[in-house]
DNA sequence: TGCGATTTGTCCGTATGTATT
DNA sequence: TAATACATACGGACAAATCGC
């Protein structure tokens, strides 16, 4: 019964199809930050024309996946330091602001909903599989916008939420499988479950924090 | 000496330029909502090729002025009253968030040129022109976010810009030339001055507020 | 300074896929 | 089911801008 989140079927379209591909070729580290693209090359080694290809570019750049220089240069974008942090605070706005909205809208249907995740993502971790576990740790923080019944918040949280499998996977390949750490979700979901708003305001923060630091060491001196 | 936010010239490109077109014949209602969108003929009027229009059409709706359904239609984004408070609730955070990061960082400079676009605002406010009114109400709002030095968050506010755009051109279209009212941001710079970080908190929150009740009588009965 | 090489940006004609009638 | 309309995709061409020599 678990509401995982695919894009649905009628939207899938070259287009789409290689934004998505290029978006992995970058998560899982094969485009690697600061690389040149060139269109036609990447055109062929796809086997797309460039109509195609040159929407999906401006879809990554848009997202700030790629980094487009008319006339000049396309690059991928090369993460660092601050990048990170920028990306933790804005997370825990957002993520905040979600749960502000859900909070008097939560049904139980909702409640089990998380809790399903986490028992989703909790198997994940004790098997050991990672790529999995990724998933479904966002899938859990996509709870509380799935919940909000924000729009235009849920579009934010889009454009975040590849960033954030951008730093999950850095961390994965650095640190062999592990990924989230054992129940680590466990009194997060715990308070979201409860009835202290702030309380779970202070549990976002804190979160983001405690994540923040697994990744940061994975940089090293730039900017 | 005031610090225009144009895009460089160096990114003048027929797809940006089509792009900024469409989106600006949305805000001044030249486009309307709901309607249909045809890319031959919206090329042919243009006078521009299917290419770059397609890639300003990516743009426009990854960041929701157009709704493209592929193989179906592509239509203008019809806003509704629940898409106003969206708008607003969200870019409370993110002000919000701004002002918590650009509170130690402030200069005298920075000072400075927020009160001479706060006196430039109301320059165009007393002159009755409404036109600029918006402009550099905007700019007044994009302060914080060019002084938070924060970038992620500056793409965020970007995209939710030119949506507070619309809604105040939409307010100007119904009210004559009555845009911001006289002074109504003289408190706001004020507190923004000032040294008390959760005041300018809650100013943006009441600012936010009375913001959304000038333009939500605009809305009738829509969802 | 200029010139060629490379790449991006753009145009056009055409073909295919999808939805609607 | 066929026909239509349109979005999508392809391929080839040229124009425009940048970079290195």
């Amino acid at each position: 019964m678990e509401a995982l989140d695919l894009k649905p079927i009628s939207s899938r379209t070259r287009r789409s199809d290689v934004a998505d591909e290029i978006r992995r070729l970058i998560i899982f580290g094969v485009l690697k930050g600061g690389q040149r693209i060139t269109e036609v090359a990447l055109a062929a080694q796809l086997g797309v024309s460039r109509q195609p290809l040159r929407e999906a570019i401006r879809e990554l750049a848009e997202t700030g996946f790629l980094i487009s220089e008319p006339y000049k240069s396309l690059t991928v974008r090369d993460f660092t330091k601050r990048d990170l942090t920028e990306l933790y605070s804005l997370r825990a706005a957002l993520e905040q602001l979600a749960f502000k909205e859900l909070w008097p809208k939560r049904t139980d249907d909702d409640i089990r909903d998380l809790r399903c995740r986490l028992d989703q993502l909790n198997d994940s971790v004790a098997q050991g599989d990672s790529a999995a576990g990724i998933e479904r740790e966002l899938h859990l923080h996509t709870w509380c916008f799935d919940v909000a019944d924000h729009r235009m918040l849920a579009d934010a949280w889009s454009r975040v939420r590849p960033h954030l499998h951008y730093y999950y996977a850095l961390h994965q390949r650095a640190h062999g499988r592990s990924g989230p750490l054992r129940h680590a979700h466990d009194e997060y979901v715990a308070i979201a479950c409860g009835d202290d708003l702030d309380a779970m305001l202070s549990s976002v923060a804190v979160h983001m924090q405690d994540g923040i630091q697994n990744v940061l060491p994975l940089f090293g001196d730039e900017e």
